[in-house]
DNA sequence: GTCGGAGTCTCCCCCGGGGGAGAGTTTGAT
DNA sequence: ATCAAACTCTCCCCCGGGGGAGACTCCGAC
């Protein structure tokens, strides 16, 4: 073997990367081979380049993309700790959460009915409710739900307790509400919107934090207990609901959070799903 | 709303699948839609479909393939509860393996070292070794590695427990040896050796296990200790001193390990590395 | 009836590679 | 030197959709 000068079959063996992956790398650029034959287009990478393609590996198993491994690649040269940290966290709580969805995914596989074909859930049956206009606070933002929603409640909550200083300080006077103003469902750039229910005089600084009226609606409303995902069942029911009773969708739908899923185990979280009707 | 005929946007807003979601399964055969315009192409739903939606949702959630949801929903139908049971089966215990993964991943992430670019490990300098020959029960199959190696390991292990009757009792001589057939790295479908040395006669009646003689070596030896997926440094190590005395590989490369992963935990995992050389 | 906005259609690119085809290269053995 | 085996190359399809373009269609308001 000429020294330094090695074939992707050997580099492959060193640093457990298949042929296919470090092409792709260095189609990206991540990890281009010191030495290209122009004629056959055969890559001959060195010794040297063992060290990179490790820290590509093992950036990779943490779940980094591949534009984030060379970012952080390019961060960890130039020894800015900060960049790197930075995406290190983001990361961590990504992870944190997988696992904590993984260890629902785990319960659910465990329960033996298979049949069933998903999950433990309870839903009630679906009932016309008059809902009375509200004041709430609120803010809307788009977003993924699973990120944006949880900390938009964080954002009014810590308001709310910081009460901005005032006499009386302002109350929650109803649960936590979700509002879903997309017409379609989507995974990324939702616009949601989340409201509290207050009382008293509030006064708003933060042009992100609106106080309005949500007006009065007659709604479809199906209480739900069981792990979030399994929510749609209670959107099943309602929307079955208004197929059998001649009534149509009128405005965005809601969902009243009842718990707080950092205190109760989410098997037992209780949601009331809210769908705005008219009659045709 | 004429009953029972939805467009797609308010079928994704009941179901919480995206349209882009329904289309593709549309596609596949998995979802359908009941009516479809066939001058407009349009898609149209109906309330009885929203069932199957809801449980496609579910199973993806679970982490199965669209074609597992199908074969599972098809399953289900015909009441065949084995079938989907053992598919709930595997499912669970990709999803353990997966977590199992993740803790490690987060582990990783919570030290603050950001700079170090990866695992906390520790790889000896590489040495070299004389390696005798080996009087060997051995494995060999195709597979994954995660799943393969743990697998063959317990079957031999099963096998020499179970000691056949003989007398006296065959004996392991050393720890598990991994050896890899393959040039080249590969995800799936590597050719995988497990190898048990031993002393005592050995008769064996599977011909699935083969008891044979590993040649002697010369090998170039990196000992790791930490998580498996770093072993890959060691390698990095061991291929390093090659390049810088001459050496080329010669031969199959070998991972002896000395602790139980299910005993130990997996920072102190200590894996020997053996790449077989010969001078040039 | 008609017009505009919203809904829907299809088609193409993206992720991170694995699998495989078909053609050209390198290398070791004779 | 020759020949075959092994290696490597590029190109295309696959997963499970998200994002977006460009064109068509539907429906409600006037």
């Amino acid at each position: 073997m000429a020294p330094d000068r090695i074939s992707i079959g050997m580099f492959s063996l060193v640093t457990h990367l298949s042929p296919k992956a470090l092409r792709l790398y260095d189609e990206k650029g991540l990890l281009v081979p010191a030495e290209r034959d122009i004629c056959t287009g055969y890559r001959y990478y060195t010794y040297a380049q063992i060290e990179r393609a490790v820290r590509i590996k093992n950036l990779l198993w943490l779940g980094f993309s591949l534009d984030d491994a060379a970012t952080l690649l390019c961060a960890r040269d130039q020894g800015d700790a900060g960049r790197v940290r930075s995406l290190f966290a983001v990361r961590l709580v990504a992870t944190e959460r997988e696992i904590r969805r993984l260890h629902a995914v785990q319960e659910v596989l465990q329960q033996q009915d298979p049949l069933s074909g998903g999950f433990r859930m309870s839903v009630t049956e679906p009932e016309i409710k008059e809902i009375p206009a509200l004041r709430v606070i609120s803010r809307r933002e788009r977003g993924v739900y699973q990120e944006t929603i949880p900390r938009l409640i964080g954002e009014l909550c810590t308001f709310l307790e910081a009460g901005g200083g005032q006499q009386p300080a302002v109350k929650m006077a109803g649960p936590v509400m979700f509002i879903c103003h997309d017409e379609e469902y989507r995974e990324t750039d939702a616009d949601i919107e989340i409201a509290i229910p207050v009382s008293g005089r509030v006064s708003v600084d933060t042009a992100a934090i609106e106080v309005r009226s949500l007006p009065a609606a007659r709604v479809v409303s199906v209480l739900y207990t069981g792990p979030y995902p399994g929510v749609a069942t209670a959107y099943e029911k309602a929307f079955a609901y208004l197929g059998s009773h001649g009534l149509v969708p009128a405005g965005p739908t809601r969902e009243l959070y009842f718990n707080d899923p950092t205190e109760v185990p989410e098997t037992e979280l209780l949601t009331e799903v809210h769908v705005p009707v008219r009659e045709e």
